[in-house]
RNA sequence: CGGGAUGUGGCGCAGUUUGGUUAGCGCGCAGCGUUCGGGACGCUGAGGCCCCGGGUUCAAAUCCCGGCAUCCCGACCA
């Protein structure tokens, strides 16, 4: 395509609501741009990068046995309040009304529609398993848009939906999602991890989050370093030391000492204060366990993982404390609470915390700390569970390695959903008896758009981007530098020729044919990340060849201008994308 | 939902404290000329409901009130 024509304009400047690098430079390499918050146009730069990817989990997809559709965006909310996905959603869910006032949302996700439209149609056993998708917009009205694509509140997404006879045949079909999802996000160069996730609305059993790995990312993964294990941080475990069944009420502590620690709620100044290790505290924290007081304990330098603690208490509903429960319970000291607080009746507590010592905790009350806290002497516990958020270097639950702790953007998420939808809203089977069962079900996204921004955060440098070659917009970026010497229409007229050549042979190419500087034509050329830039000048057409640019690293090198150029260019390019996009030329 | 900040040509900003000519600057855009291998230069020019609505005043981008929008932080570790 020729530059001259293309709808593009490129900034100097980095917009100034942009944070992050994707944000920053899609928008000033005219890919994109804001329309409202969260909400963005695509030009036709971005638009070609969003098709490549959309391509590439086309292909995964239909080569993984699924199907595509096209479900409605806009959906009656009746469907909704079906699954009681409506109050699920609450907020998040974009709401409107038809003329009449019939209640209408926009989907955020598709189970609803698609189940209803599988229990409509198919109602043997002979009809199954099938797996559909589509690639559509989605909408959450999102507390804080932010980052550009990568917490928007309309993104493009893949959703695919299986319907299977039993849980052997959805594992068959999670199986090959899964496998389609590591072939797609290594075809778009991105550097990701497939980790244990936890279940979230959607509900469910089974799911894994595909992460790249990323330092903006917004989720927390632990991996191990030694074995496959690796999990969202919200559900990682570690191996526990200690067993839980220690009294360590015969140790030889002192009785319990109080000590003024005023005006020192948090647990770093008491440790500093009082000159001790933060380990050496027991940290107690304050849930609402379906009305009753809960007290969650880990030891002092470590955190409360929520969802843990949810899981170890369910079917119990808990809540962690909020100021309003604080003063409905006056002699509950915020910031000093031990756990020997009376009022506590449901006490858990992580396994560490039954190691054979004394604690200082809260005095439960205020500007008071107790040392000298012994467990079985002082405190007990009902219930034992794994509790703390892992942090690198806790030993993996799987085997003899260490983990660590890294950010990742979610790029997608696997999910075995089982019959929760297919149940709720009447997807049901008559198998070989006679006897009726509900599908079920599995669910697979791809935030497509979300992916564009994470190849961009793995792949720019402070030139600009750097594309993959799979979802480049361009396959090369072809320069022209006439000048305005005797040679200039020869310079020009090669150029044309390479350009119409290299379209003739299936390449896309990018022709900066415009009438602008040569430093304007490189710097363009550097921020809009073709993988390959071709140079055509006078200099170069006196040695009688094409200089050739590598973006990534910036190798140069010529080629010889003869009849042989087009093809090997071709043979070059083609050769030179990898699988996972990397141009080695 | 709390706290903070911002809103001025397409983009990035100044001007607002202390109201007062014709609202500036850089980039971009148009014309002419010079330049032509890493974001060139000169001259000329176009383009602004100063977020919106009220109010104060002889006079409002500027002060007051009310909205809206955008961005950041927080909404958890006691």
């Amino acid at each position: 395509m020729r530059m001259s024509t293309v709808f593009l304009r490129t900034l100097r400047d980095d917009p100034a609501d942009a944070e992050v690098e994707s944000h920053k430079l899609l928008v000033r390499a005219g890919f994109i741009r804001k329309v409202a918050s969260g909400i963005y146009s695509w030009l036709p730069l971005g638009n070609r990068v969003l098709r490549r990817v959309e391509q590439i989990v086309r292909s995964e997809m239909d080569g993984a046995g699924a199907q595509e559709v096209i479900l409605p965006i806009v959906q009656p909310l009746e469907l909704w309040e079906r699954s009681g996905r409506d109050k699920a959603y609450g907020p998040f869910l974009f709401r409107l009304q038809d003329r009449k006032e019939a209640a209408f949302c926009l989907s955020p996700t598709a189970e609803e529609v698609i189940t209803t439209m599988v229990a409509a149609e198919y109602s043997s056993y002979r009809d199954l398993p099938v797996n559909l998708y589509q690639v559509n917009w989605k909408y959450r009205d999102e507390l804080r848009p932010r980052f550009g694509l990568l917490r928007g509140r309309e993104f493009l997404m893949k959703d695919a939906y299986s319907f299977d006879l039993d849980v052997e045949g959805l594992r068959v079909n999670y199986a090959a999602m899964y496998d389609a999802y590591a072939r797609v996000f290594t075809r778009c160069g991105l550097t990701f991890r497939a980790v244990e996730g936890e279940a979230g609305e959607i509900g469910g059993d089974i799911n894994h989050e595909f992460m790249a790995v990323a330092a903006v990312g917004e989720d927390d993964f632990v991996w191990c370093q030694s074995c496959e294990y690796a999990a969202n941080v919200e559900v990682a475990r570690r191996k526990s030391g200690v067993s839980a069944a220690h009294d360590s009420a015969a140790i030889d502590v002192p009785a319990i000492e109080k000590v003024h620690t005023p005006g020192l709620s948090g647990i770093a100044g008491v440790a500093d204060f009082l000159d001790v290790a933060q380990s050496d505290l027991l940290k107690c924290i304050a849930f609402d366990v379906d009305g009753d007081l809960g007290l969650a304990l880990v030891p002092g330098d470590r955190e409360v993982n929520e969802v843990a603690l949810a899981q170890a208490l369910a079917p119990r509903l808990i809540r962690l404390f909020t100021d309003d429960d604080f003063a409905a319970r006056p002699d509950l000291a915020k910031g000093y609470i031990g756990p020997h607080y009376s009022g506590a009746t449901v006490v858990v507590a992580d396994p560490s915390v039954a190691a054979p010592r004394a604690w200082i905790t809260g005095a439960n009350e205020i500007d008071h700390h107790s040392r000298g806290v012994v467990l079985g002497r002082d405190f007990n516990v009902v219930t034992w569970a794994d509790l703390v958020t892992i942090v690198s270097g806790d030993p993996c639950p799987e085997c003899d390695g260490t983990l660590s702790v890294d950010r990742g953007i979610e790029v997608g998420q696997v999910f075995q959903l089982g019959t929760k939808y297919s149940t709720a809203l009447g997807a049901f089977y008559t198998d070989e008896n006679g006897d009726q069962h509900p599908m079920v079900m599995g669910c697979y996204g791809i935030g497509i758009s979300r992916v564009v921004a994470a190849v961009v955060e793995e792949h720019h440098d402070d030139r600009g981007i750097s594309w993959p070659a799979s979802v480049a917009p361009f396959d090369a970026h072809l320069v022209v530098l006439p000048g305005k010497a005797d040679g200039a229409d020869e310079v020009k007229r090669i150029a044309d020729e390479l350009y119409e050549g290299l379209k003739r042979a299936g390449v896309e190419v990018l022709y900066d044919d415009r009438d602008a500087s040569p430093g304007v034509k490189f710097a363009d050329a550097d921020l809009l990340g073709m993988p390959v830039q071709l140079t055509i000048g006078a200099k170069g057409l006196a040695r009688g060849v094409v200089e050739v640019k590598v973006r990534v690293g910036g190798d140069r090198s010529d080629l010889p201008i003869s009849d042989d150029l087009v093809p090997i260019l071709v043979e070059k390019l083609r050769v030179s994308a990898s699988e996972n996009g990397e141009v080695v030329w």
